[in-house]
DNA sequence: TTAAACCTTATAGTTAACTCTAGGTCAATA
DNA sequence: TATTGACCTAGAGTTAACTATAAGGTTTAA
Protein backbone atom coordinates (compact mmCIF):
# COMPACT_ATOMS: atom_id res chain seq x y z
CA UNK A 1 0.00 0.00 0.00
CA UNK A 2 1.14 3.24 -1.16
CA UNK A 3 2.23 5.63 1.58
CA UNK A 4 3.35 9.35 1.72
CA UNK A 5 6.50 11.22 3.58
CA UNK A 6 5.57 14.46 6.15
CA UNK A 7 6.64 16.69 3.09
CA UNK A 8 4.34 15.06 0.48
CA UNK A 9 1.15 15.23 2.51
CA UNK A 10 2.25 19.03 3.75
CA UNK A 11 2.35 19.71 0.14
CA UNK A 12 -1.07 18.21 -0.96
CA UNK A 13 -2.61 19.78 2.16
CA UNK A 14 -1.03 23.30 2.05
CA UNK A 15 0.20 22.97 5.64
CA UNK A 16 3.57 22.66 6.71
CA UNK A 17 6.00 19.82 8.27
CA UNK A 18 5.79 21.70 11.61
CA UNK A 19 2.06 22.00 11.47
CA UNK A 20 1.55 18.40 10.93
CA UNK A 21 4.33 17.61 13.57
CA UNK A 22 1.99 19.90 15.97
CA UNK A 23 -0.97 18.19 14.98
CA UNK A 24 0.75 14.74 15.49
CA UNK A 25 2.14 16.16 19.36
CA UNK A 26 -1.35 17.26 20.41
CA UNK A 27 -2.83 13.90 19.69
CA UNK A 28 -4.63 14.72 16.23
CA UNK A 29 -2.85 11.76 14.04
CA UNK A 30 -2.78 8.52 16.26
CA UNK A 31 -3.70 6.55 13.27
CA UNK A 32 -0.65 7.64 11.56
CA UNK A 33 2.08 4.56 11.65
CA UNK A 34 5.86 4.58 11.34
CA UNK A 35 8.62 2.65 9.73
CA UNK A 36 11.28 0.71 11.65
CA UNK A 37 12.97 3.83 12.35
CA UNK A 38 10.23 6.00 13.33
CA UNK A 39 9.81 8.08 10.51
CA UNK A 40 5.76 8.70 9.65
CA UNK A 41 4.47 6.90 7.10
CA UNK A 42 0.49 8.50 5.98
CA UNK A 43 -1.78 6.58 4.62
CA UNK A 44 -4.26 8.21 1.89
CA UNK A 45 -6.72 7.14 4.80
CA UNK A 46 -4.82 9.35 6.90
CA UNK A 47 -5.42 12.05 4.50
CA UNK A 48 -8.74 12.06 4.13
CA UNK A 49 -8.84 12.51 8.46
CA UNK A 50 -6.51 15.19 7.54
CA UNK A 51 -8.81 16.72 6.10
CA UNK A 52 -11.97 16.10 7.92
CA UNK A 53 -9.21 18.25 10.38
CA UNK A 54 -8.91 21.13 8.02
CA UNK A 55 -12.71 20.77 7.63
CA UNK A 56 -13.27 21.47 11.30
CA UNK A 57 -10.58 23.81 11.85
CA UNK A 58 -12.41 25.81 8.83
CA UNK A 59 -15.14 26.16 11.43
CA UNK A 60 -13.38 27.44 14.01
CA UNK A 61 -12.86 24.84 16.10
CA UNK A 62 -10.13 24.55 18.60
CA UNK A 63 -7.45 21.83 18.39
CA UNK A 64 -8.62 21.00 21.86
CA UNK A 65 -11.70 19.81 20.71
CA UNK A 66 -10.85 18.32 17.29
CA UNK A 67 -8.53 16.12 19.74
CA UNK A 68 -12.04 14.83 21.18
CA UNK A 69 -13.83 13.65 18.04
CA UNK A 70 -10.46 11.78 17.24
CA UNK A 71 -10.10 10.14 20.44
CA UNK A 72 -14.06 8.96 19.79
CA UNK A 73 -13.40 7.96 16.48
CA UNK A 74 -10.92 5.40 18.27
CA UNK A 75 -12.88 4.29 20.46
CA UNK A 76 -15.35 2.72 18.31
CA UNK A 77 -19.53 2.59 18.00
CA UNK A 78 -20.20 3.78 21.47
CA UNK A 79 -18.89 7.02 20.61
CA UNK A 80 -21.53 7.61 17.43
CA UNK A 81 -23.39 9.80 19.48
CA UNK A 82 -20.93 12.04 20.31
CA UNK A 83 -19.89 12.33 16.84
CA UNK A 84 -23.48 12.77 15.63
CA UNK A 85 -24.09 15.55 17.97
CA UNK A 86 -20.91 17.21 17.52
CA UNK A 87 -21.30 17.14 13.67
CA UNK A 88 -24.87 18.55 13.78
CA UNK A 89 -23.44 21.55 16.31
CA UNK A 90 -21.07 22.34 13.73
CA UNK A 91 -23.61 22.42 10.96
CA UNK A 92 -25.55 25.37 12.97
CA UNK A 93 -22.60 26.81 14.27
CA UNK A 94 -21.66 27.28 10.23
CA UNK A 95 -25.00 27.99 9.58
CA UNK A 96 -24.58 31.08 11.81
CA UNK A 97 -21.14 32.20 10.41
CA UNK A 98 -22.50 32.18 6.79
CA UNK A 99 -24.93 34.32 8.53
CA UNK A 100 -22.65 36.83 9.78
CA UNK A 101 -20.56 36.56 6.42
CA UNK A 102 -23.05 37.53 4.51
CA UNK A 103 -24.19 40.53 6.38
CA UNK A 104 -20.46 41.57 6.88
CA UNK A 105 -20.81 41.14 2.87
CA UNK A 106 -23.54 43.54 2.76
CA UNK A 107 -21.53 46.15 4.81
CA UNK A 108 -18.39 45.62 2.90
CA UNK A 109 -21.09 45.91 -0.48
CA UNK A 110 -22.22 49.27 0.68
CA UNK A 111 -18.77 50.61 1.38
CA UNK A 112 -17.70 49.91 -2.11
CA UNK A 113 -20.77 52.30 -3.12
CA UNK A 114 -20.19 54.92 -0.90
CA UNK A 115 -16.19 55.24 -2.19
CA UNK A 116 -16.92 54.49 -5.78
CA UNK A 117 -19.36 57.66 -6.03
CA UNK A 118 -16.96 59.61 -4.06
CA UNK A 119 -14.07 58.89 -5.82
CA UNK A 120 -16.20 59.87 -8.65
CA UNK A 121 -17.33 63.43 -6.87
CA UNK A 122 -13.98 64.04 -5.76
CA UNK A 123 -14.84 63.66 -2.57
CA UNK A 124 -16.24 62.20 0.67
CA UNK A 125 -18.70 65.76 1.23
CA UNK A 126 -21.12 64.08 -0.96
CA UNK A 127 -22.39 62.08 1.37
CA UNK A 128 -21.95 64.46 4.06
CA UNK A 129 -26.07 64.12 4.82
CA UNK A 130 -26.71 60.83 3.72
CA UNK A 131 -29.13 59.05 5.75
CA UNK A 132 -28.10 55.75 7.44
CA UNK A 133 -29.02 52.97 4.96
CA UNK A 134 -27.82 49.56 6.16
CA UNK A 135 -28.44 49.39 9.93
CA UNK A 136 -25.33 46.62 10.86
CA UNK A 137 -27.72 45.16 13.43
CA UNK B 1 -24.59 65.97 21.50
CA UNK B 2 -25.58 62.93 23.73
CA UNK B 3 -22.26 60.93 24.43
CA UNK B 4 -21.66 57.57 25.78
CA UNK B 5 -18.93 55.81 28.37
CA UNK B 6 -16.92 53.42 27.23
CA UNK B 7 -18.42 50.56 29.44
CA UNK B 8 -21.87 51.23 27.25
CA UNK B 9 -20.02 51.42 23.98
CA UNK B 10 -18.56 47.99 24.90
CA UNK B 11 -22.42 46.71 26.22
CA UNK B 12 -24.11 48.09 22.58
CA UNK B 13 -20.96 46.42 20.92
CA UNK B 14 -20.42 43.80 22.88
CA UNK B 15 -17.01 43.82 23.11
CA UNK B 16 -15.47 44.43 26.71
CA UNK B 17 -13.68 47.79 27.83
CA UNK B 18 -10.21 46.16 27.81
CA UNK B 19 -10.56 45.59 23.81
CA UNK B 20 -11.92 49.32 23.55
CA UNK B 21 -8.89 50.31 25.50
CA UNK B 22 -6.93 48.37 23.12
CA UNK B 23 -8.36 49.64 20.31
CA UNK B 24 -7.38 53.02 21.18
CA UNK B 25 -4.13 52.51 22.05
CA UNK B 26 -3.60 50.44 18.49
CA UNK B 27 -4.98 54.16 16.86
CA UNK B 28 -8.26 52.28 15.91
CA UNK B 29 -9.99 55.33 17.74
CA UNK B 30 -8.20 58.76 17.02
CA UNK B 31 -11.20 60.40 16.54
CA UNK B 32 -12.72 59.70 20.31
CA UNK B 33 -12.94 63.03 21.94
CA UNK B 34 -12.12 63.14 25.89
CA UNK B 35 -13.88 64.82 28.82
CA UNK B 36 -11.86 67.77 30.97
CA UNK B 37 -11.03 65.08 33.70
CA UNK B 38 -9.87 62.77 30.65
CA UNK B 39 -12.56 60.36 30.28
CA UNK B 40 -13.46 58.82 26.55
CA UNK B 41 -16.51 60.53 25.67
CA UNK B 42 -18.09 58.20 22.37
CA UNK B 43 -20.73 59.88 19.77
CA UNK B 44 -22.65 58.13 18.07
CA UNK B 45 -20.37 58.65 14.60
CA UNK B 46 -18.12 57.13 16.77
CA UNK B 47 -19.90 53.88 17.65
CA UNK B 48 -20.85 53.80 13.70
CA UNK B 49 -16.84 53.91 12.98
CA UNK B 50 -15.85 50.84 15.46
CA UNK B 51 -19.11 48.98 13.50
CA UNK B 52 -17.08 49.32 10.37
CA UNK B 53 -14.19 48.23 12.33
CA UNK B 54 -15.74 45.09 13.14
CA UNK B 55 -16.85 44.53 10.02
CA UNK B 56 -13.29 44.57 8.66
CA UNK B 57 -12.18 42.16 11.63
CA UNK B 58 -15.27 40.22 10.64
CA UNK B 59 -13.32 39.44 7.08
CA UNK B 60 -10.06 38.42 9.06
CA UNK B 61 -8.12 41.89 8.50
CA UNK B 62 -5.60 42.27 11.05
CA UNK B 63 -6.02 45.21 13.65
CA UNK B 64 -2.49 47.20 12.21
CA UNK B 65 -4.38 46.65 8.75
CA UNK B 66 -7.48 48.81 9.99
CA UNK B 67 -5.12 51.23 11.20
CA UNK B 68 -4.31 51.76 8.10
CA UNK B 69 -7.93 52.99 6.50
CA UNK B 70 -8.37 54.61 9.95
CA UNK B 71 -5.34 56.72 9.17
CA UNK B 72 -6.20 56.91 5.43
CA UNK B 73 -9.70 58.52 7.05
CA UNK B 74 -7.93 61.22 8.86
CA UNK B 75 -6.23 62.40 5.83
CA UNK B 76 -9.36 63.39 3.59
CA UNK B 77 -10.42 63.26 0.38
CA UNK B 78 -6.77 62.46 -1.29
CA UNK B 79 -7.13 58.61 -0.15
CA UNK B 80 -10.73 58.40 -1.47
CA UNK B 81 -8.41 55.89 -4.31
CA UNK B 82 -6.86 53.95 -1.22
CA UNK B 83 -10.31 53.23 0.46
CA UNK B 84 -11.79 51.91 -2.33
CA UNK B 85 -9.49 50.17 -3.29
CA UNK B 86 -9.10 48.38 0.15
CA UNK B 87 -12.99 47.85 0.28
CA UNK B 88 -12.93 46.19 -3.49
CA UNK B 89 -9.73 43.76 -1.97
CA UNK B 90 -12.08 43.00 1.03
CA UNK B 91 -15.02 42.22 -0.87
CA UNK B 92 -13.27 39.31 -3.00
CA UNK B 93 -11.58 38.09 0.13
CA UNK B 94 -15.63 37.92 1.46
CA UNK B 95 -16.53 36.16 -1.37
CA UNK B 96 -13.75 33.02 -1.18
CA UNK B 97 -14.12 33.38 2.62
CA UNK B 98 -17.98 32.17 1.62
CA UNK B 99 -17.07 29.81 -0.70
CA UNK B 100 -14.86 28.00 1.48
CA UNK B 101 -17.04 28.00 4.01
CA UNK B 102 -19.64 26.86 1.65
CA UNK B 103 -17.88 24.54 1.06
CA UNK B 104 -16.97 23.39 4.58
CA UNK B 105 -20.80 23.11 5.09
CA UNK B 106 -21.23 20.50 2.34
CA UNK B 107 -18.52 18.59 4.35
CA UNK B 108 -20.11 18.70 7.45
CA UNK B 109 -23.44 17.99 6.27
CA UNK B 110 -22.48 14.93 4.53
CA UNK B 111 -20.81 13.65 7.91
CA UNK B 112 -23.89 14.42 9.50
CA UNK B 113 -26.13 12.24 7.03
CA UNK B 114 -22.92 9.34 7.21
CA UNK B 115 -23.58 9.60 11.66
CA UNK B 116 -26.92 9.55 11.15
CA UNK B 117 -27.24 6.35 9.00
CA UNK B 118 -24.44 5.08 11.38
CA UNK B 119 -26.22 5.70 14.51
CA UNK B 120 -29.64 3.51 13.12
CA UNK B 121 -27.69 0.73 11.91
CA UNK B 122 -25.70 0.68 15.45
CA UNK B 123 -22.48 0.28 13.72
CA UNK B 124 -20.12 2.28 11.36
CA UNK B 125 -19.44 -0.92 9.82
CA UNK B 126 -22.77 0.33 7.56
CA UNK B 127 -20.20 2.96 5.37
CA UNK B 128 -17.02 0.64 5.24
CA UNK B 129 -17.20 -0.07 1.38
CA UNK B 130 -18.66 3.45 0.94
CA UNK B 131 -16.72 5.13 -2.19
CA UNK B 132 -15.51 8.70 -1.80
CA UNK B 133 -18.56 10.77 -3.05
CA UNK B 134 -17.20 14.44 -1.68
CA UNK B 135 -14.26 14.97 -3.09
CA UNK B 136 -12.67 18.10 -0.63
CA UNK B 137 -11.13 20.11 -3.40
C1' DT C 1 -17.62 63.66 53.49
C1' DT C 2 -17.11 59.42 52.35
C1' DA C 3 -18.00 55.23 49.86
C1' DA C 4 -19.25 53.10 45.60
C1' DA C 5 -18.87 52.93 41.04
C1' DC C 6 -17.14 54.71 37.58
C1' DC C 7 -13.02 56.26 34.88
C1' DT C 8 -7.64 56.63 33.76
C1' DT C 9 -2.63 54.77 32.44
C1' DA C 10 1.17 51.61 32.28
C1' DT C 11 2.50 47.30 32.21
C1' DA C 12 2.32 42.36 32.79
C1' DG C 13 0.14 37.93 31.75
C1' DT C 14 -2.50 34.68 28.85
C1' DT C 15 -3.78 31.77 25.03
C1' DA C 16 -3.84 29.44 20.66
C1' DA C 17 -1.59 28.00 16.97
C1' DC C 18 2.00 27.73 15.09
C1' DT C 19 7.23 28.20 13.89
C1' DC C 20 11.82 27.44 14.59
C1' DT C 21 16.35 25.57 16.47
C1' DA C 22 19.53 22.26 18.12
C1' DG C 23 21.15 18.02 18.02
C1' DG C 24 20.63 13.64 16.33
C1' DT C 25 19.39 9.29 13.00
C1' DC C 26 19.07 7.14 8.61
C1' DA C 27 19.17 6.00 3.53
C1' DA C 28 20.85 6.99 -0.87
C1' DT C 29 24.30 8.65 -3.87
C1' DA C 30 29.19 10.72 -5.75
C1' DT D 1 33.04 5.91 2.47
C1' DA D 2 31.78 10.37 3.04
C1' DT D 3 28.41 13.57 2.44
C1' DT D 4 23.85 15.22 1.42
C1' DG D 5 19.26 15.75 2.51
C1' DA D 6 15.13 14.24 4.55
C1' DC D 7 13.50 12.54 8.60
C1' DC D 8 13.19 12.56 14.04
C1' DT D 9 12.37 14.77 19.13
C1' DA D 10 12.37 18.17 22.77
C1' DG D 11 11.89 22.37 23.79
C1' DA D 12 12.20 27.40 22.99
C1' DG D 13 10.40 31.48 20.55
C1' DT D 14 6.82 34.16 18.07
C1' DT D 15 2.59 36.60 17.12
C1' DA D 16 -1.96 38.52 17.52
C1' DA D 17 -5.43 39.82 20.18
C1' DC D 18 -6.82 40.25 23.97
C1' DT D 19 -7.26 40.21 29.36
C1' DA D 20 -5.99 41.44 33.80
C1' DT D 21 -3.72 44.03 37.61
C1' DA D 22 -2.01 47.88 40.16
C1' DA D 23 -2.26 52.36 41.46
C1' DG D 24 -4.63 56.20 41.16
C1' DG D 25 -8.33 60.10 39.74
C1' DT D 26 -13.45 61.65 39.38
C1' DT D 27 -18.36 61.73 40.03
C1' DT D 28 -22.49 60.95 42.44
C1' DA D 29 -25.69 59.77 46.05
C1' DA D 30 -26.57 59.16 51.08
Amino acid sequence: MKTYSISEVAKELNLTVYTLRYYDKEGLLPFVERTASGTRAFKESDIDALKVIECLKATGMPIKEIKNFIDWCSEGDSTLRQRFDMFMERKATVESQLEELNKTMELIKHKCWYYKTALDAGTEDIHKNDKIEIPIN
